[in-house]
DNA sequence: GGCTGACGATACCGATCAGTATCGCGTGAG
DNA sequence: CTCACGCGATACTGATCGGTATCGTCAGCC
């Protein structure tokens, strides 16, 4: 009767339990490496465990693939939140804070990429439910900057959201194949005009 | 890399020497089941022949995919060349151009996404020899784009074509993931906007 | 104290992978 | 005519894949 409920990230890792010391060997291995060129012995391993344990746990990769996606994107859904926690009344500041947030995330993943563009390369067939978890997400997270860009008064709401849907997406991508320098300070700029061009009603 | 192009060499595989057959088979499967899910005997039977005979023209697997990608980024250099060719002195026209045919190449890619982004995921070693080919094609690709935004005689031509390659890239993520309606006219919007803000010099 | 169940270890399964060896056929060049 | 060679077909190698079976051990709980 473990709780399995977060364990706020801190390298207690050795005294974990077997299920979230496995969550984390994938987390590590699966942005590092790839989905598809990851096996389930490689993520025991790192996870101090065995096979058999994994699929006490998991019943099949694909399920700790998308479990592990779920976390992901739980974890993009609650610094969100927080942002809104923070600024309730600020539309404009969550969109920056969402952009800091993506352009702070850019070194980190600096040639490795987002999880969720390279794991979709990964799960072609879109009735996958790892891959329709991804699309329910980048759809929430674009129904949010909506929201966002009709409450700070933006003359076309859609048409921002999507703007700075698409930078914030390019720049991830650029930054992962090194075309762009500075993809970051470049990515706040944008968004910084995006929401300029027009006077701030909040 | 236009869809006619595919098209047409697909109609005379027939007639077509193995190792044109083998590219094209190789061309179909990475692109929309990716590199990793497609073994070498699928290409090979795809291409009506054998696993000899795709070993007779490539030493490993890894060749055929440096040479898939190798030919696919010619396809958008030959494409980008032929629009600065069509319009000498009109940088303004040349960048839409090039938007327009990542704008029309949207639907035909449709939830599957660009080869180059799809393919960057699954290649995660900077040394390797087609990840240097992506890296190489993609700082080109921006190169371009920066003399562009220069004759364009836009006031700030690096965070111009920064913008403009965030959004291109950003669209067919977008597309991929079905998250942004009708990307292919944002992506026209959004692109002409950044050239109308100001004057156009030629 | 005795039971239950999670855990680690190991060995195994069938399938598939990239890559190789071999052979027979056909065709085209000398 | 013949010889060489590209080609298709088949069979094979050794490694690795996802997933399963089995067993000994140990910790918690009644």
């Amino acid at each position: 009767m473990a709780s399995t409920d977060r364990v706020s990230r801190q390298s207690r890792v050795a005294t974990l339990p077997p299920r979230e010391r496995i969550l984390d060997a994938a987390e590590e291995l699966f942005s590092r490496e790839g989905i598809k060129a990851v096996g389930v012995q490689a993520i025991a391993s790192r996870a101090g465990t065995t096979k058999m344990a994994l699929y006490r746990h998991f019943a099949t990769k694909d399920a700790l693939v998308e479990e592990w996606l779920r976390i992901v994107a739980a974890d993009y859904t609650a610094a969100f939140d927080q942002l809104a926690a923070a600024h309730p009344d600020e539309p404009r500041a969550q969109i920056l804070g969402m952009a800091r947030f993506i352009a702070d995330g850019l070194p980190g993943i600096s040639h490795r990429g987002c999880p969720f563009i390279n794991s979709i390369a990964e799960l072609p067939d879109r009735t996958h439910p790892a891959r329709r978890l991804i699309e329910a997400h980048k759809a929430g997270q674009l129904r949010r900057l909506n929201g966002l860009c009709t409450r700070a008064g933006l003359p076309d709401p859609d048409g921002a959201a999507a703007e700075i849907t698409f930078v914030l997406e390019g720049a991830q991508v650029s930054a992962q194949n090194g075309s762009v320098e500075h993809a970051g300070e470049r990515l706040m700029a944008i968004v910084a005009a995006v929401l300029d061009r027009h006077p701030a009603a909040l």
